[in-house]
DNA sequence: GTTCCTGCAAAAGCTTTGCAGAAGA
DNA sequence: TCTTCTGCAAAGCTTTTGCAGGAAC
């Protein structure tokens, strides 16, 4: 834990036990959680944890950037520790969120010369592998049926 | 406004007068606009039209193919007329939303290769030219009263 | 007559805000 | 002591839903 305590003080962040908790477990589990989940997942050992302080801290994270919104979704926000620029895959089926690497330099149009940029963001949409194969399972035991 | 008409018959979506003028502004207007843009503009050549509809008229054009959504922003919904592959900035400063194209080949990791991708979203955040300008004035003003 | 669409109103999220008490320096 | 953080509750937004009237076919 006391890496994590350096880690926000490098950002002028004051390491309260709150704070130092949800970025253990941005930091862990690396699912691009949202704060919904956080929540429910903190509140079992922190029964007092608000709601509110989660939002909180998820802003001073992200201003302090120490933390990337994925904002795939526009009615949920999620939230990454993982700050260098890579692409986020949602499953339409299972919801799930896969992290891939992106060509940065491929995206870098010249159109955009006189812009500063300050946040790329690559979202990609479909099916997963997994929900594929139980969809041809799926059609597999329809077949059979027929 | 004929072929507006055919557009959504092409999609098998019924082109009501509400539907039609909700197409037709989108297509215009090109602003990526948030349904309640729409919603202020339209209302005043339909008075009785209710947002619930531009709700509801959006989801079935996105359904449709006719439309995408840009989820810039998670707490707007904003709306894109132009369906093919091309990129978002947004300017965190004046809003706007500016369009810039992409190198799709360039956007598909082999890692992807067992997942069925429907679709591919790049969106930018910054600072726009005009913005950059303001800003430089200010820092000259400054400077001159030092 | 049947089906589908519209629009009002209410409800349902997610997120933000205000404030008082608690913790930390 | 003074500042900052936490947590509860309430408010604010966008979006969704239910339902009744109306239009289209």
């Amino acid at each position: 834990m006391k890496s994590i305590a350096e880690k926000l003080k490098e950002k002028n962040i004051k390491p309260s036990y709150q704070r130092m908790k949800i970025y253990e477990y941005l930091a862990r589990e690396k699912n691009h959680p949202t704060v919904e989940q956080i929540f429910q997942y903190l509140v079992k050992e922190m029964p007092t944890l608000s709601k509110a302080t989660v939002y909180n801290t998820m802003d001073i994270f992200r201003n302090a950037g120490l933390v990337r919104v994925v904002t795939i979704e526009n009615n949920e926000a999620r939230y990454d520790s993982e700050v260098s620029i890579h692409g986020h895959f949602k499953c339409e089926l299972c919801g799930s969120i896969y992290d891939f690497p992106v060509d940065v330099s491929a995206l870098s149009p010249d159109v955009l010369d006189n812009f500063e940029i300050t946040e790329k963001d690559v979202y990609f949409r479909g099916i997963c592998p997994e929900c594929l194969n139980k969809k041809n399972i799926k059609k597999e035991s329809k077949k059979w049926k027929e």
